[in-house]
DNA sequence: CTGAAAGCGCTTACAG
DNA sequence: CTGAAAGCGCTTACAG
């Protein structure tokens, strides 16, 4: 570990030190309140003014203090974030939806990572991140135990996928996408229709258990008993061998293409022909198109989910009094059938077989 | 879109109000500043005293305005982070540890998306990010042209995976990624090694070229044209069916893994047995081991990238003046290779293949 | 169109 | 161990 220690000063002030309005007002000649006005893009400043403002602006590298800013006015350009394993499927891209639709509305996102989703883990981080911020979304609440969730009094919060919690709610709709699933795998010619579903404790699981359930039912079809994975390819493929044992197996919808990975590589090593023997489903549609074979799934919007939750954030947070504005239906963006070659033999990439059409 | 809205009041008290130390102060019976004290955790309290501060904070629901505090004080708590493609690969699994390693140190983490990982976007995103915070990370920097990169002055900064830019740089060792690579195909009897490196402005693509490209010439061996796709997946599919149609490609080094589900895709397509036609190997080992046939990868350690990162920034942050201590060798990570069946025929999950040992 | 005054909520010396 | 005073940098009325 050799380290050249150099030493490279950029200036003459220390690194907090920035340039103030009173500062800039000096150079110009104003005030700083014509700073200000500047600065906040007010028209009521002479063009001439404003030139030599935005002049000395430039020459000092100022920028407004967002302390001083938000202390003053009372209102935080903060929005806090709390999520979890973001490097599970879904979450990193609906992270990327609300930081892209939160800056175009003027909002920064302070990201605070909870240790999983129990309601005590998000209870824990709620309380660091609540502090200064104008409201808060919460990811990846992974209970079905939401009433022990304790939320900061005084402050707009939305939760993504929650139910019977009195916030406004977007995300997902789990069962119409369970449905699609059991349908079409139904529709494909399979007696009944095996689930790998997330852990028992998961609200998304649930709602997508129960929809798997009421389809079969309606359809006087065997309930088989349902798997539970953790949503990792691992506990996927331990489910995936379980399944892939049992001779009577025609089709599996797996409750996220993660662990959906893992079932295809169980049944590649049984000998299963996918989608011959045993045909599959995923949800959230991401990497599925290039597992082998490409896996059906069910496409989430996961930006509309995003700017859901932004736009029911912030329109609570534009409310003049703790009115819950939003307390309603939750706001459900259904997900699409992906059609793909692991549950109809029929569907093949057209490119991938130019030059030798049978 | 029916929208039952109701009104359900949270106390008496506007969203934006909250308790302040002066309220406190006045139901403790003691001075805002005895507040403060307790607030900060000094110990030149009357533990009696503090009791009652506990308690009047708990009954408000105080905790600091943390405007005001960062007004005072001059410190921000606040690390800027800046990223792009969040769901890509690895980017997510980092953007975990910096946030768990600022948080243990007492910063929140505000985290700006650019639009794309060049110069000019990069610059955009941290003109707007860098008020308030207390220092910079910078991730994602996917272009070659790193002198047209405008960091900002008097504000410590620290950017991952870069090189010749005067600021510290925490990374992973991709050359010694691509060797092990590369000498891991060449070991497995290939005559050379086919590459599919990303984009052509990424830095870290050409990292990982150059030291194919050195292995390769060390070695002795012929050098292929590498292909170029744009890390995802269809890329790889794309510049897999050049290689596939091929005959004299006997292994392929895919610069992410991304793009190697694409080659894999490609290769199944075309009806190449891999390994025993082709072997591959990817780079990141995210999702890799799920694949099929389970793919061979360097294993990057994400966290220690993170964490890496954040220190080297708080060491800069806790620099009294403006000098840039860590203007240093940039530090590396080295990645680790993970060998799976789709570069060695001789690796079978031994799970896989209980009760049928041949 | 521009400026003097006041104050957001906190913490840092300084007294006692 | 506790409190009165001052000020961080900004913006919001209010004058002119």
């Amino acid at each position: 570990m050799s380290e050249v220690s150099t030493s490279a000063p950029r200036g003459d002030l220390g690194w907090g030190r920035r340039a103030t309005a009173k500062e800039v007002a000096a150079l110009a000649g104003v005030s700083p309140q014509t700073v200000s006005r500047v600065a906040n893009g007010l028209d009521n400043v002479l063009p001439e003014t404003r030139e030599r403002v935005l002049d000395a602006m430039a020459r000092l590298g100022y920028a407004p203090n967002a302390a001083a800013r938000a202390l003053r006015t009372g209102r935080s350009t903060n929005l806090g974030l709390i999520a979890f394993q973001l490097s599970r499927t879904g979450e990193a891209h609906i992270i990327d939806a609300i930081c892209s639709t939160a800056r175009a509305r003027g909002y920064d996102v302070v990201l605070t990572t909870a240790a999983d989703g129990s309601a005590e883990s998000l209870n824990r981080a709620m309380v660091g991140a609540r502090a200064g911020v104008a409201g808060l979304v919460v990811l990846g609440l992974e209970t079905v135990a939401v009433n022990h969730l304790r939320l900061p009094a005084n402050l707009p919060v939305v939760i993504a996928d929650s139910r019977g919690l009195s916030v406004p709610t977007v995300g997902c709709d789990q069962a119409e996408g369970a449905r699609l699933a059991v349908e079409h795998l139904l529709a494909g010619g399979a007696r009944t229709v095996h689930l790998v579903a997330g852990p028992e404790t998961s609200l998304q699981s649930r709602q997508r258990l129960d929809s798997w359930c009421q389809v079969l039912l309606a359809a006087g079809r065997e309930i088989p008993t349902p798997l539970h994975g953790d949503w990792s390819a691992e506990s996927g493929y331990l489910a995936g061998r379980q399944l892939a044992a049992d001779a009577g197996v025609e089709a599996i919808f797996v409750a996220n293409d993660e662990m959906a990975g893992g079932v295809l590589r169980a049944l590649h090593e049984a000998g299963r022909r996918i989608p011959e023997d045993v045909a599959v489903v995923g949800f959230d549609d991401v990497d599925a198109e290039y597992l082998w074979p490409p896996l059906t799934s069910l496409r989430q919007d996961f930006r509309a989910i995003g700017e859901g939750l932004v736009a029911a954030l912030l329109e609570q947070v534009a409310t003049p009094d703790d009115r819950v504005v939003g307390l309603r239906e939750p706001r459900l963006i259904a997900p699409t059938l992906v059609v793909r070659a692991s549950s109809t033999p029929t569907v093949v990439p057209v490119t991938a077989r130019e030059g030798r059409k049978s």
